[in-house]
DNA sequence: CTAACCGTTGACGTCGGCGTCAACGCCAGC
DNA sequence: GCTGGCGTTGACGCCGACGTCAACGGTTAG
């Protein structure tokens, strides 16, 4: 299997394998024409790493689940390495849904005291909310749920 | 008051301080050499940037507060259009916080079946946690409580 | 023969908010 | 005159995960 068929089968681009394979996170054998060639393992490994993207894992923590599914093992969470990501991760989660809460609560506080303020005369003014909801794009960080 | 006098006062940097005027966020007037000069009411803009980004705000999310500062009113969410940045924001920390605590919850179920699986004799090992706590870095993406 | 299509490498662009460096100007003090 | 300190503009670097383009090569079908 060449890179344009495992790139399709995996739902990815041959530019972003070829980028894998630079960070020596997918390697490659070559036939004679030099051209990559891939077995269905890979396939195996490039559903690992895009089922932790989609969690928001960067490429670098997908790297112990890949050499685990590599070394033999069943699922690639089965080594100790990664589930110390895992760990860290969940940290690395608790820590920053402490710190967006902290920051919600205040942005809400905010917007209470200033609508309340420059609403001198609270009219009660019922104006029909939203008439278009625009998909407003979520937290990036960890950037789960990516397009595509 | 120059660049590097108002940069200090505001606990920011010259570069900063140019990059927004790029950015027509803080537009400076300039002396007989062609200095910068800026006011005590830049000093308040500054204050005001540095305040909504330390929760996370994006440079052009503090252009509307501001400018209705710059329009002399008492607070820079005394306007409209800072209210509707505090709303869309309140709506971008809900939705990011709900998909990090889905995350979460995905990632906890997996740690804990793959150290179940791990272990194929939970042999109640109780080796001593953690000897050394590492800083991982929280969230990023709205970035709150920037270093300095 | 030529086009279509797949592959290759290399380099640059993207996004935000600046940091860092280069090369220069202007003014004050010794 | 020389140094130090502040200012100026312009350009490149950073970080992650690729997208996009350029220029090339090899195989196959018409």
């Amino acid at each position: 299997m060449r890179i344009g068929e495992l790139a399709a089968r995996a739902g990815t681009t041959p530019r972003a394998l070829r980028y894998y394979e630079t960070r020596g996170l997918l390697p490659a054998r070559r036939d004679a024409q030099g051209h990559r060639t891939y077995g269905e393992d890979d396939l195996r490994l490039l559903r690992q790493i895009h089922a932790l993207q989609a969690f928001g894992f960067g490429l670098e923590e997908t790297r112990p689940f890949v050499e685990c599914l590599r070394a033999g093992h069943p699922t690639g969470d089965t080594c100790p390495a990664s589930l110390d990501v895992y760990r860290s991760k969940l940290a690395e989660l608790d820590a920053c849904i402490a710190e967006l809460n902290a920051v919600r609560e205040t942005v809400r506080e905010r917007l209470l005291l200033a609508s309340a303020s420059a609403a001198p005369e609270p009219r009660c003014e019922l104006v029909p909310p939203q008439t278009d909801r625009e998909e407003t794009e979520p937290c990036s960080t960890p950037r789960p749920m990516s397009p595509r």
